[in-house]
DNA sequence: ACCCAAAAGTTGTTCCTTCAACCAATGTCC
DNA sequence: GGACATTGGTTGAAGGAACAACTTTTGGGT
């Protein structure tokens, strides 16, 4: 910001709402994480891999998609799948339809891990986030959501997951 | 969850607002981060802490409140400090009250830096999350935060930024 | 005075993420 | 139908964060 025009500060009711804000985003997503290391030995980031592919049809999906269904990028994904995969969680195989791609797979002890792990995980989201608010309140965190979401993600990448779907899934 | 009560899962309300605050969360800290490391070469993480000395009284702090304030561990801190101070941003000095603790004061290089990346910091935060909410979502939003801070943050150790104060400080 | 527990920081190790380089398969364009 | 760019994915090395172990200083108890 080289040519200082003269800045539009936060005014008290701005600094508020987005201290608070702030405070919700630095805390929360370690206060997610913990809770599934502890009752799953996952991060997060695991737990969700293995959710997406929970909802995907035959538990399966390319790299590719996953990948952006978590908004991963392809060598962080392959590193975790490399894990979780040695962990007896997923398998991949090549994609019959195209040589360069490989598919991830949900194997059954993943599934049922996702099975035990989701009631947990959905208890800690309420506990969390959900049960503090009213009723009007949970649609209002929606709205605003939806209103940052237009900025940070114009594109609508992350949109995929913001549809109904099967069961466990939960996140 | 061993007793399996049969869980609660998310109605269609309760799951719209948490998918799409989820995607908030995951998409916003990188966006931040990705600004601070543009126009200033510091990680959010550094930003903050510079911010959060830049707040205090002589623009100096004590290790463990500064960690306090920045929600780190006092490692996670050490370490940081340790690359400030490389960068002649930060300076430490023995705490003449107590000879087990380190004092970390901003230097005016530091302070020079925290003033100049401030005003684009805090553009960026208008354009990605307050200019698309209305006034009243805004309100709505530090509500929300604050039923949110009450589950997570109990004994309110993060309160303290929550307050009013100096001038650039701005996070 | 002395001992022992707790507090304050630092250092080192490990794990995770990111970045860059790489390989293989596909598709395209004369 | 052969060269070249593109897509899909893996791998290895480098930078950061969490956790554990280790000093040093303080303070309380006897």
């Amino acid at each position: 910001m080289l040519w200082s025009m003269s800045t539009r500060w936060l005014d008290p009711e701005e600094r508020a709402a987005w201290l608070r804000f702030a405070a919700v985003m630095e805390l929360l997503p370690g206060a997610l994480d913990a809770q599934l290391r502890r009752d799953a030995g996952l991060s997060h980031f695991d737990y969700f891999v293995l959710a997406m592919l929970s909802e995907a049809p035959e538990h399966t999906l390319r790299m590719t998609a996953l990948a952006q269904k978590t908004n991963a990028t392809l060598p962080r994904l392959s590193h975790v799948v490399n894990k979780l995969e040695g962990r007896g969680l997923v398998e991949r195989f090549p994609c019959p339809e195209d040589g360069r791609a490989t598919n991830a797979r949900l194997t059954d002890r993943g599934w049922d891990l996702v099975v035990e792990t989701a009631p947990g995980h959905v208890e800690t989201v309420r506990h969390l986030v959900l049960d503090g608010l009213s009723r009007t309140q949970v649609r209002q965190l929606a709205r605003i959501s939806d209103a940052m979401l237009a900025r940070l993600d114009p594109e609508g990448r992350m949109q995929a997951l913001i549809n109904p779907d099967a069961s466990p899934s939960v996140d």
